[in-house]
Formats: structure tokens, C-alpha cells, sequence
DNA sequence: TTGTGTTTTATTGCCTCC
DNA sequence: GGAGGCAATAAAACACAA
């Protein structure tokens, strides 16, 4: 009895601490939420319970997580504007434009002009608006990504759009949404959560409406951050790139025709098949950081996979994992804090298996989610599954394309851009009035170095789980509307899936079926 | 090992909308 | 007035340099 009862106290004890402390969220946690959150920046009730339920949370802590997600990612997209409106003299207008973000996202932008639409908005109105169809969104994502159009699956976006989201994510600008799976079997949006739209109060015919002309501001905005810096056919204005190394911008294909957006494609960075040499031209400055990823870390992250529930090993490994992930950041940018988090813990931390079920869950939700009747009309049923399958399919991803490619938070201590205010950043805030009077010869210089480098890393640079950064992001946009303009033939996805298939079929574990390892693949717009 | 800086989490207050 | 959101703040956890 004694024992008991000291074990209660000691629990007693453990547990007011637990609460009375601060409790750092684990890595699967994170992973599902961030992996939530790149869905549904504003989850409905629903969904925080469900979330909550699952992730074993409180509704609470969900909602405070969200709530603290959407401020650091506006942080986040202020520090950015800050430093291209420090590019960009000439106003923060352009850079809430092109950030696609109102200064508030909650209150004032709510009724804002279309133009400082942010996130909120755009997903609101795809989520609520009934009156997008689906050929409107395949149009929308087809005009936008080119270089997708091989591999679009007219009837479902989810495939082509996964990359898509993931790579413009972040509600950067209102294609950022993935539409197609919202959408009713006759091609409708249905209504989410009456209440979540009631509470929202969004008429969709604003945005409907200004549809064009957001797109045409978003990508003239992004344009207008890099553009007073590039030209869209060669380097800056007056600024000469260091050369590059040789092949650094060539598709590691035979199809040098291809090449063109092989660029930014991070399962050929992370191919076996690149040479070390070329691996080195590609991303030197990255390499400490893939060599650091040895076997040892492998063994220990798949050991990880066969110990799912235990709980305790997970809060160590969650722990190992920060640090190594902290350790391995391999560049900045900001969009993707979850891909390289260890995908296999015990998914949602409990002992009931969930995280397995997950996993078993997955092959008929993939095999199914490309047809309607995969879709339910219980909007939160349809999100839980859909936000299942995603972190279903970037666990298998990561399986498929190697754990070379994990990489969580790159932004921070990158030096570059981080979530906060780098002491960079920071320092380059100067005062606009001297701007105005305009940049010093030696301010102009660091300027130009600055953005030389940058463009280089908007080339170089390649998040290991495939996402790309918020640079990469505009540059591969405006690499998008340059290719548009002078109709250079983008390579077909559908190839370089062939290949990365071919190629992944020796690496991935045994467990995985030919056809199910295509049909991830197929998802999977890398 | 320690100090410092950064990030993440929790709390509180205020605002807006219904 | 309640609900939901954001902003500000505090504090814990963490990373890293000295």
C-alpha cells in the first residue's frame, strides 16, 4: 500500500510538473501537426478535437500550437519581406503583396482588399467556396505549374498538387491550396464545417471575383521582390554571377532537354546516382551535412520504425532527433519544420496502435484516393484520412527516397534567414529614409553579394524531404513564368518518376510492393 | 561547464464576429 | 456574452560558442 501509494505521489508529483512545466510537443506530435497544419492552417473544432484525440492533446494546446504556428509563420514572412523589401526600396506594399499575406491575418485582413489576401482567406475560400469547379482548380494549378502538367492526374489533383502544396506551402499565395480533395464527386466544394463557416464568415465571391488578379498579383509580386535584382533571362543587372561548377545545373539524366527542372529536384540531389563530385558542385556547402547523416543515425531512426510504441524510448529518440536535427539543418528556409522529424515513431505516442493502423490504413486509402468514393461528405472524416494519407505517404517517402533526405528545421542558424530576425536580417534593417537616399557603394556591394548568393542557393539548395524552401519557392515560380514566357519544355515528371522509381526499387525495403511503391510515387511530385 | 541567444510552449488580454 | 483569433509576454528547453 505504501509503495502504491508513494508510486501515486511520485506520479502525482511527475505529472504537476508536467503540467506545471512546459512540455516540448515530440517529434510526432510535431510531424502530424505541422503535416496537419500544412493543410489546415484554421482547423475546425473537429478537426483540433480529433487532433487533439489522436495526438493525445488537449484541444487547448492544439489550438495554442496553431494559433503560435500561424504567428511564427507571419513572423516569419515579415522577416522575409523585410529582408527583400530592404531588395525592393520601394515599399512594404509590394511586400505584402508579394508575401500574399495581409499584415494581420486575422482581423483587419478578414474584410482586407483581395490583394493582402493571406492564407486564412485563400483556404477558407477554396474550402467554402462551392463555386470553384474542378476544371477551374486543374486549370489554376496547371497555368501555375507547368512543369507538372505530365504528370497531372485530371481527376486528381492530390498527386500533382502534393509536391505543389508542399513546395508552395505556407500560403505564400492562394494556389497554395490543394482543391481537388475537397471536392464533392460532382466537382463541388463542399462545405467543410458549417459552423468553421459561419465562424469564418467568408463569401466566396470576393474571391472568386479577383481570382485573376490575385494571380496575376501574387506572381507580379513575386516578381517584383526578386525583380528589381533579376533579370528574367540572365543574372541582376550589373551583377555577375560567379561561375558555376560545371553541371551544377544540369539534370542528372540523359535528357538534357529535361534538365530544365531537374534543377530544384531533390530525389536526383539525393540519388545514389549523382557522383559525389557532382553532389559537391550541387551543394557543397550541404555536404557535411548528408555526411553527417551516416548509417549510424539510419539504424537508429529505423530501429525507431520497429519500436513504435514505446513511449519512453520515443521521448529519448525525440530528444536525439532534436539535436540532430537542430545539427543537420542543411539551409534555410522555412516551410517544412516536419519532413525531416523522424516519420515512425509511435505516430500519435499511444499504446494503442493507431500508429500502425495508420499504416496499414494507408494502401487502400492510396489506392482509393484518386477515385470519389474515396471521399467522404463528413468534411472531418475526409480531412482526418486525407491528413492521414499525407503523413502515411511522407512516411513512405522518406522510406522510398532515403533518410538522407530527412531534414526538419532548416531555417534557423543557417545564417541566412531565420525565423527570427537574424542578427543579418536584423542588421541589414536600415533605416528607410537612409535607404531612400539610397544605398551606399559598399551597401550596395554587400547588397549585391547578398543576392548573388542568394540566387545561388535558390538553385543549390534542396530540402532533404523534398520540400523546398521559401526561396527556392519564388525562384522556382519565377523560373515558372520564365520558362512560360520563352517555352522552354519542362521536364516531364512523369519521367523522372520513372526513373526515381527504377531507382528507388533497389533501395526501398523489401516490404513495399512494386505497385505500391509506384503508386506513392505517383503522389509524389518530386 | 557555463553563459548567452534562440526556439518553443503556455498564458493572458484584447479584438472581432456572431 | 461566447468563441475564436492574434499579440505580447514569460518561461522552459535547447543550441552553441567560449
Amino acid at each position: 500500500m505504501k509503495e502504491s501509494s508513494k508510486l501515486q505521489s511520485e506520479e502525482n508529483k511527475v505529472s504537476n510538473d508536467k503540467n506545471k512545466k512546459r512540455k516540448l510537443k515530440t517529434q510526432s506530435q510535431l510531424f502530424a501537426l505541422e503535416t496537419f497544419y500544412d493543410e489546415h492552417k484554421y482547423p475546425t473544432e473537429e478537426m483540433k478535437a480529433e487532433l487533439a484525440e489522436k495526438l493525445r492533446l488537449t484541444e487547448k494546446q492544439i489550438s495554442g500550437w496553431f494559433c503560435h504556428r500561424r504567428l511564427k509563420d507571419k513572423r516569419l514572412m515579415k522577416d522575409e519581406a523585410v529582408a527583400n523589401g530592404r531588395q525592393d526600396r520601394s515599399s512594404g506594399v509590394i511586400q505584402d503583396r508579394g508575401s500574399g499575406l495581409g499584415q494581420d491575418s486575422c482581423g483587419s485582413s478578414k474584410h482586407a482588399d483581395y490583394r493582402y489576401l493571406d492564407a486564412k482567406e485563400v483556404e477558407s475560400h477554396d474550402f467554402y467556396n462551392n463555386e470553384i469547379s474542378v476544371a477551374d482548380m486543374t486549370h489554376r494549378h496547371r497555368s501555375h505549374y507547368p512543369e507538372n502538367v505530365s504528370a497531372v492526374d485530371d481527376t486528381s489533383s492530390e498527386s500533382s498538387s502534393f509536391l505543389q502544396e508542399r513546395a508552395f506551402a505556407q500560403g505564400q499565395d492562394p494556389y497554395d491550396m490543394e482543391p481537388s480533395r475537397h471536392l464533392t464527386p460532382n466537382g463541388a466544394l463542399p462545405p467543410l464545417n458549417p459552423k468553421g463557416a459561419v465562424n469564418l464568415g467568408y463569401k466566396p465571391s470576393g474571391y472568386l471575383k479577383v481570382k485573376g488578379e490575385i494571380e496575376h498579383a501574387a506572381i507580379t509580386a513575386v516578381k517584383k521582390q526578386l525583380g528589381r535584382h533579376y533579370e528574367e533571362d540572365g543574372p541582376l543587372l550589373g551583377i555577375e554571377f560567379d561561375p558555376l561548377p560545371p553541371g551544377a545545373f544540369e539534370c542528372q539524366t540523359e535528357d538534357p532537354a529535361n534538365e530544365t527542372f531537374c534543377v530544384a529536384n531533390p530525389p536526383l540531389l539525393n540519388s545514389p546516382e549523382i557522383s559525389a563530385a557532382k553532389k559537391h558542385n550541387l551543394s557543397s556547402r550541404y555536404d557535411s551535412h548528408y555526411t553527417k547523416f551516416n548509417s549510424q543515425d539510419l539504424h537508429v531512426e529505423r530501429a525507431d520504425f520497429g519500436s513504435l510504441h514505446e513511449s519512453d524510448f520515443q521521448d529519448k529518440q525525440d530528444k536525439k532527433a532534436r539535436q540532430n536535427i537542430k545539427q543537420r539543418q542543411p539551409y534555410y528556409g522555412y516551410t517544412n519544420h516536419v519532413s525531416g522529424r523522424n516519420p515512425f515513431p509511435d505516430l500519435y505516442e499511444d499504446s494503442t496502435g493507431e500508429a500502425s493502423g495508420y499504416n496499414s490504413a494507408k494502401n487502400h486509402r492510396m489506392s482509393t484516393k484518386h477515385g470519389v468514393e474515396g471521399m467522404r461528405s463528413d468534411s472531418a472524416s475526409n480531412h482526418s484520412d486525407h491528413f492521414e494519407e499525407k503523413l502515411a505517404v511522407k512516411t513512405k517517402d522518406l522510406m522510398l527516397h532515403g533518410y538522407d533526405k530527412i531534414n526538419p528545421k532548416r531555417i534557423q542558424k543557417s545564417g541566412h534567414v531565420k525565423s527570427k530576425p537574424s542578427s543579418s536580417i536584423r542588421s541589414s534593417r536600415v533605416p528607410v529614409d537612409t535607404e531612400e537616399r539610397g544605398l551606399s557603394a559598399r551597401m550596395a556591394k554587400e547588397e549585391m553579394i547578398k543576392v548573388e548568393q542568394k540566387a545561388k542557393n535558390t538553385y543549390r539548395d534542396v530540402d532533404g524531404a523534398g520540400r523546398l524552401s521559401n526561396e527556392i519557392l519564388v525562384a522556382k515560380r519565377a523560373k515558372v513564368d520564365m520558362l512560360q514566357q520563352y517555352h522552354v519544355k519542362p521536364s516531364p515528371v512523369a519521367e523522372m518518376e520513372k526513373r526515381k522509381i527504377h531507382r528507388s526499387a533497389a533501395e526501398m525495403p523489401s516490404s513495399f510492393s512494386e505497385d505500391e511503391t509506384a503508386e506513392t510515387s505517383s503522389s509524389l511530385d518530386y
